[in-house]
DNA sequence: TCCTTATATCGAAATGTATCGATATGTTAA
DNA sequence: TTAACATATCGATACATTTCGATATAAGGA
């Protein structure tokens, strides 16, 4: 599994929702990290960020307390995951939850509990 | 969060089934490795091991293809997950689902989707 | 008791990850 | 066009993780 600065895995839900194993962990690795997991509930939760029409980074700089480098790679690593989706609109990049990656690591999880 | 190396979090299911945002990312931790996967999808099946009454540490030996002290490593982490309980029986050790781990990520996934 | 086997721990190497400051890119507003 | 701002990338640092060989521990059987 490659390193997440050069980013890989955009795991594409092939022809179907199976992933493989690799795929499966990589969406776990996406979600191992306490600042992904606030921001991912902050996106679930009905906020309407600063601007109003949706979350962008400035609101995820002020949830988390980190740095804007370090928000921008956290949303790379989210997105390599299929766990969000990110819209540009003007300077802003808005972002969402994509079901996608949800759906691939609670597959896994159904065939184990 | 500290090394698994040192491990920390037997994250109790405290007094109720909720476990924050650190000990829910150290569940995903855990299970964000292809081989701990695999381990636990064995575990989940009917297998029935060498052994014939349960899973032990040899049978993942085999089916990973990784080493002794490798396996040894990923059931440790597992463990202190509350994915997997594990019983001694003469020399060998005998591992089980534990459903403490599993609920607690499920439950960090339905606030999502 | 001594040997064999199962598992755990130690030490080390290679690789991966989180984080930030500095800087680059792109977009809006003046 | 220029200034201000949002975001992305680069480079570096500190730390974490995976993996294995060597070795220790523990249990059973000869």
């Amino acid at each position: 599994m490659s390193a997440i600065m050069q980013l890989e895995p955009n795991i594409q839900t092939n022809t179907n929702l199976e992933l493989g194993l690799d795929g499966v962990a990589w969406v776990f690795k996406a979600l191992s990290d306490p600042a992904r997991l606030k921001i991912l509930r902050y996106l679930a939760s009905d906020a309407v960020g600063c601007c109003g029409d949706g979350i962008c980074g400035c609101d995820l700089e002020d949830i988390t307390g980190l740095s804007q480098p370090t928000i921008s790679h956290h949303m790379k690593c989210l997105l390599s995951a299929n766990l969000i989706q990110a819209e540009k609109r003007g300077k802003w990049m808005y972002y969402n939850l994509d079901t996608r990656g949800f759906k691939a690591v609670q597959a896994y999880l159904e065939q184990c509990c």
